[in-house]
DNA sequence: AAAAAAATCAGGAAAAATCCCCTTCGCAAA
DNA sequence: TTTGCGAAGGGGATTTTTCCTGATTTTTTT
């Protein structure tokens, strides 16, 4: 194994995607998958154990135990020299720019073509960083109308009864869990309900889950 | 290419997986990867021009124009020879029972490990089909009690409510919607409330969504 | 055709959700 | 120091949801 090939880690827990993508990464040439991880704590103590580190990590987003999310919050932290790049099924710019936020090199989608991934490790390993037509024009989007984006920004609070307003709970049980008046939760619901244009609750469980604050 | 290899066609709308895939088969002793489709109408015309037969086709589940359903009764109708397992990330019963009920030789998760993907390959064009231990202890599950899956049939009236409760219409709109009394959908609401053991409508919204009734 | 079952619809009431306008308090900017 | 702002909370009214019980009509079974 020479030193001018780079190493690869995946991070997935669906198996079978990261069993073949291995098969496909070491086929690219000047690429070698060094091992792979099914969640951000397998990887933080495979990390630990192997004295060789990867050139970049693929993080997928959804996993159990640890998520992409916290795993990009700890990278960054622990090991800001190691590129990672995420690697989802969710397109939507909410998930695409918190990704980036936290440290991300580049944003891949699940169904990109092969070749672009290849291109893609390539970029991120010559570059630095890989973002695809799609990703950079979403990011001009955001940086476009940030005004709306004040609009789908929650407050800590406001984060916490949204997915408590995604249960049977009535807001009276609601008030009664986050230590609040449930005048002061029937506050939080009407500034939602005028700033995301929606009309009662179910509007409210169906506006938390297109956008990926809650997931079931 | 001698014919004792059995050929496989993949279809599924992540490039990315299905290429990758691609790698992983061909490099199982005995199998080769036939071609790809990223859904059933491409399966279709592909099958048309090809005038090779693929011994086995994986078939995923959720794609666009023509899904893994439609598909897999499109097979079992027009190709009734050719044995396919479906391919999903989805591991509840309905979806399960629903794709072996439609034709499929077996039903494999996308996190299973490759090796198994090589077993349920062989055993598919040994035996004709394959169940892994899970499956298997769903079907026996699902004619354990049947009595269950009463609970969770319904017919069509109930269905379409349930699909309109998953909006932002009052019962009264609903009702004007479905040309029926408000009276008769508080009947389906109440009943619907008993059979599903849940407490409100948001919990029918999530009810709904947890078994796949409506997609948003 | 008669009986049974299922679907539709109603009355009435309590609980919850929704709406609108208002007060207090703390904190920070001017 | 005053002014302004935002978060927490309140009063009170209306609408919607939820629940329970019973009646009527339609469909199915026998």
């Amino acid at each position: 194994m020479n030193s001018d090939v780079h190493t690869v880690v995946i991070v997935d827990d669906h198996l079978l995607l990261s069993g073949s993508l291995e098969k496909l990464i070491n086929s690219f040439e000047g690429f070698q998958v060094l091992f792979h991880a099914s969640n951000g704590r397998e990887l933080q103590l495979k990390l630990k154990k192997e004295s060789k580190k990867p050139s970049v990590i693929l993080l997928d987003i959804n996993m159990p135990v640890m998520d992409g999310f916290e795993t990009a919050e700890w990278l960054t932290e622990h090991h800001p020299d190691i590129k990672f790049l995420a690697l989802s099924m969710e397109d939507d710019e909410q998930t695409i720019l918190k990704m980036l936020r936290k440290g991300a090199k580049g944003y891949l989608l699940k169904d990109i073509h092969p070749d672009k991934l290849k291109i893609a490790l390539q970029e991120t390993v010559s570059k630095g960083f890989y973002h695809s037509d799609k990703v950079a024009t979403t990011m001009l989007h955001a940086l476009h109308n940030n005004n709306k984006a004040s609009e789908e920004s929650f407050k800590e609070n406001e984060l916490i009864f949204l997915q408590l307003a995604c249960s049977e709970m009535t807001y009276k049980e609601i008030a009664d869990q986050m230590n609040l008046s449930p005048k002061t939760i029937d506050g939080y619901r009407q500034e939602l309900f005028n700033r995301l244009h929606i009309k009662n609750r179910v509007g409210l469980v169906i506006y938390a889950l297109k956008n990926n604050l809650i997931h079931i």
